[in-house]
DNA sequence: CGTTTTCTGTGAATATTACTCACAATAAAT
DNA sequence: ATTTATTGTGAGTAATATTCACAGAAAACG
């Protein structure tokens, strides 16, 4: 993405407040008394935005006024501009510009299956962080988007404005049921369903290339999502390509294990900010936490599996 | 929460771009070359917002400037403001208001374990409806937030000024791993380890007055969250406490199973919305399609579990 | 049904603010 | 030392925001 903004089309600033309040009040003078102004001048300034966008905002009816189609989709965006600036200030002013609270933007499959699970303990161990999350894929814009940082695997090409801090190389393996491995499977990838998602549809691929690995598939099946192919494998269905950090959990629980071992899909996993990590502390202290909460899988490792399961509960 | 605005502490609005472009630039000079105005006006503008916060803006040293702590964090608002007005400005002028995005907040539970499994599906069946998905429990405020739509588990006191409308009565029950309940519990809940949330202390009490059980725990263990315990309980831990949503899908894999049934715990789980839901064509679809989905749980029906499984493991 | 009340819109005057211009100050680059 | 590229600032001016006073319109009221 280039670094040249289009023209931005807003509407006049200046007018917003006066407008937030007529639409929150359903009404210009009982906005122009929490403004401290006259009716009138609530009146030219909404009358001033609709000039602008050339659209109008209220449906003026009788002695009542409320919002058209245009106006509430307005107030949406404009009730959230003036909350954001009032936290901003805020924050300015009692933490000298710290937010207490870190915006974070993560792949919902990561986010469902390695972080949301581990920010509990996050959470534990500092209580005054608060960490926002938000699920998003592909491209971010940070500062569009008011996030702090955001966590993406690197499979495509990231804006040069920012900084990626790399947190691991991607594994990726088989996984499947550990019964169904040995009494279905008889321990042969061949003798496999092998169970594919379109959203990575070389998955198997990449594996067996990386492995060098020359089993074929018994039969296939398509999903629409990882998570779905996942969880059909969990189900006994078939044997799924896993990346580690989706499948870490259920791997260390036994749900599923990973028979021929995970190979790198050359993809990194990275944090990316708008600044170095250590400049600001709250960043600093989240990309150690994940660090460490990553532990080695980075090198591919898989969990142990001898410590979990029934009839040796932790 | 009262319906009165604590006074906002908002920096000058018309002074923001200048802000913007300066902090994007780190150069007054470009920003106002991008603005079409001269250096002297950015640097009143930036002066007004200083004076207003109190806080300098930028550090101002040899011939270049970069942003405070205070000043980044008012950019992170100011960008996300802009952004957000600018993007408004477009649906209004292309669509008329309507937004080809809506903005979804749920609990973060409820969005895990069962909204976002069925979200696919949602995109499939109307793939120019783009849900936008956030995190969140308790209050909302919807207008601050950005939000369309919130979906609650009516749990506390929601602010008269939003429409809810009911989505289906909560359930809950007992479940644990199929195996577990025969061959250990043989088929008594109170030979169980009860495994408890610390988010719903009350959860087996609660259960215990709805079904009129008199059992009693023969171990116990405390989780965090919900989470932890429902994995627990996958886990063959011992016997958790489900709310019929978030085990949904445990039970028709055959992952978990409730042999005592499910039994209302008195709370609703609510759409939040602005509007009534039928006023807005997005929500209208959205809520539409997720009754549709939430099917018969509103009595408290449990999926049937004989389509799953190789073998029919139940 | 007329009168009053309660809204919002608007022309003209005014107060305020925003912007520019020209110059000053600073320090890096040459 | 000179030039160049940058930001700050006083004074004048252009632009705009706000008010005041009045107008119009429709509901509320007796």
């Amino acid at each position: 993405m280039s670094n040249i903004h289009r023209k931005r089309h807003l509407p006049p600033l200046a007018a917003l407040p006066a407008f937030e309040a007529a639409a929150r009040h359903q009404s210009f003078s009982r906005a122009a008394e929490e403004l401290h102004l006259t009716h009138g001048a609530i009146s030219r300034a909404v009358a001033q935005i609709e000039d602008r966008l050339g659209v109008e905002l209220f449906v003026r009816r009788n002695r009542r006024v409320w919002l058209t189609a245009a106006g509430e989709r307005l107030l949406k965006a404009t009730s959230a501009a003036l909350n954001g600036l009032d936290g901003a200030v805020e924050d300015i002013h009692r933490h000298d510009g710290a937010s207490p609270i870190l915006t974070v933007s993560c792949e919902p499959s990561l986010a469902m299956r390695w972080l949301m699970p581990r920010l509990g303990r996050f959470r534990e161990a500092n209580p005054d962080l608060n960490i926002d999350l938000r699920l998003a894929g592909g491209p971010v814009d940070l500062l569009a988007d008011g996030c702090d940082v955001a966590i993406r695997r690197a499979d495509y090409g990231i804006s040069e404005q920012y900084i990626t801090t790399r947190l691991w190389a991607e594994h990726a393996g088989p996984v499947c049921d550990p019964d169904c491995w040995e009494t279905i499977l008889a321990g042969n990838l061949s003798n496999a369903r092998w169970l594919h998602a379109r959203t990575r549809p070389d998955a198997w691929e990449v594996w067996k290339r990386a492995s060098g690995n020359e089993a074929t598939a018994a039969s296939e099946q398509y999903f629409d999502h990882f998570f779905f192919a996942l969880q059909a494998a969990v189900n006994r269905l078939g044997t799924a390509i896993g990346p580690l950090p989706l499948v870490y959990d259920d791997l260390k629980a036994g749900r599923l294990i990973s028979p021929l071992g995970m190979a790198p899909t050359g993809y990194d996993y990275v944090l990316i900010t708008l600044d170095p990590p250590d400049r600001d502390p709250r960043i600093s202290l989240f990309f150690d936490w994940l660090m460490a909460e990553a532990g080695d899988m980075d090198g591919g490792a898989l969990p142990g599996n001898d410590m979990v399961g029934p009839g040796k509960k932790i």
